[in-house]
RNA sequence: GGCCCUAUCGUCUAACGGUUAGGACGGAAGCUUCUCAAGCUUUAAAUCCGGGUUCGAUUCCCGGUAGGGUCACCA
């Protein structure tokens, strides 16, 4: 048995999406799970529409993502091939040269058009099992505008074949594709690929994704914060799964795993939120390095950054989101924070304003944090505040709220923030005793 | 409209004729707690409908229905 060939074909016609690129995930996981080879085949046959850029970015996109072609060309390098085939088709007969009646512009006067045998074609698809569809409604197609312009359907048969490509995964919009394809190929004396046409990923709508519904180029989420490994897990499980109850697969693994016989006839909905608790895990997997260095992200204090990272893993689901946290609700162990007196004493109980009792709470936090060594740890730090804070409340002034709250926001100017504990002990005692200071100015 | 494909919680999905229909994301509640986040626990939530086949259908067959794809000198 011969080894298995697969090929991902775009065409730089515009920036793809994930629906596009999950198409990509399941050819080059098929191939490598069966030793084989990925190519990427650049489907450049239509000159009007396609870009370098476009091609650039599927390239930067596939690299991201981590699939690696074992081969890489465009289909304009075959044009040669293409010429010959096509009027080998003519002198064959089972081609011919047509004249037409331009109906838009850009319309050729004369194109090359496949004749067409009429009846059936029945072709086997591993995913969806055999299927027939009539070929005589098609009339004779055109395969070509010029010798030198194949159409989509010639360019493609040739290549695959010329290739040596195996399996033809490609999504179920190809379907009805599929037995003019086959035609030519007969024609041509081909063998016939295996298909394997893939449920589509829609919209919410549940129409087929795309950018003209505001679908994300795959290169946004990248620029998001979105973790390639977590983007490439999410991508296979769309139509796939592992067939146990892990949810979480690294690229190796799902090589390891992935077999087209389990994917999916149905569609399924691309859902960001999931994606993004994907992400979350993956970034959740990083060391503290990696993930300051993965994530791209910078702060004044290297020290006080290399901290929050902890902080940054428990509540960021991109890096996108960690980054900004830096500088919004994480920006006080970077900057020392406003704060107002209104805010301070918020917790103060009604029948005493004149801010008393937390001024006393915050004083008598001073000698304790002011004991703390630097580098204390944030579960040091909560033994010897919360009894603090636990005397305030056996003395019934307000609970634990009535010195933590004031602490805390003292520390972030936040009224949402980490705890107190952490806060200190990522800011380190000195710091905090100029704060909470500051505080205590503004009660007076 | 023709042709084709598809159908399990809101979403991604498991269950290759026999399960209390399972898991994950999201939701809700509780615990924890000064707040937020996280964590832990609990919970609501699905086999599109109708016929068959069968002792027994989510599963097999047929018919509906619904959704999607495709009908270019794009790919």
């Amino acid at each position: 048995m011969s080894a298995v060939v697969t090929r991902f074909a775009p065409s730089p016609t515009g920036l793809l999406h994930a629906g596009n690129y999950r198409t990509a995930v399941f050819a080059y996981l098929f191939a490598k799970h069966y030793d084989g080879s990925f190519i990427l085949r650049i489907e450049d046959t239509d000159r009007e529409r396609s870009k370098p850029e476009y091609e650039a970015n599927i390239l930067e996109a596939l690299a991201w993502l981590t699939l690696a072609a074992d081969k890489q060309y465009r289909q304009s390098e075959h044009r040669a091939r293409h010429r010959a085939l096509l009027e080998k088709l003519i002198a064959d007969g089972a081609a011919y040269v047509s004249k037409e009646i331009p109906k838009n512009p850009g319309d050729k006067e004369e194109v090359i058009r496949f004749k067409n045998p009429k009846g059936a074609v029945t072709f086997a698809d591993v995913i969806r099992g055999e299927i027939t569809m009539g070929v005589s409604d098609l009339g004779d197609f055109i395969i070509a505008r010029s010798l030198d312009e194949p159409i989509f359907h010639f360019a493609v048969v040739v290549d695959d074949a010329d290739e040596h490509v195996t399996h033809v995964i490609r999504g179920e919009d190809h379907i009805s594709n599929t037995p003019r394809q086959i035609l030519i190929q007969r024609a041509l004396g081909f063998v016939e690929p295996i298909y394997g046409h893939l449920p589509l990923i829609l919209c919410n709508d549940r129409t087929k994704l795309s950018k003209r519904k505001g679908a994300k180029a795959l290169t946004e989420y990248r620029d998001l914060g979105i973790l390639p490994e977590a983007m490439l897990n999410y991508l296979a499980f769309l139509g796939w799964n592992p067939g146990d109850e892990r949810e979480y697969l690294s690229q190796d693994e799902l090589v390891k795993d992935f077999d087209l016989l389990r994917v999916h006839k149905g569609s399924a909905i691309f859902d960001e939120t999931k994606l993004f608790s994907v992400n979350q895990h993956w970034m959740r997997t990083l060391s503290d390095a990696e993930f300051i260095m993965r994530g791209q992200l910078v702060a004044q204090d290297e020290e006080a950054l290399r901290k929050a990272i902890p902080l940054l893993k428990e509540r960021a689901h991109t890096f996108g989101e960690a980054r900004e946290m830096l500088s919004g609700e994480l920006g006080c162990l970077f900057m020392e924070p406003t704060i107002t007196r209104s805010k301070l004493v918020e917790k103060e109980p009604a029948a005493a304003q004149q801010a008393g009792m937390t001024k006393s709470a915050l004083e008598g936090l001073l000698e304790p944090i002011k004991a703390l060594s630097e580098g204390v740890t944030a579960k040091a730090v909560k033994e010897v505040v919360m009894p603090l804070a636990d005397a305030e409340e056996t003395k019934g002034k307000g609970g634990r709220g009535g010195v933590l709250w004031p602490l805390r926001y003292a520390l972030s100017g936040q009224e949402r923030s980490p705890d107190p504990f952490t806060l200190i002990a990522i800011l380190g005692p000195k710091e905090s005793i100029s704060r909470i200071q500051k505080a205590i100015a503004i009660l007076e």
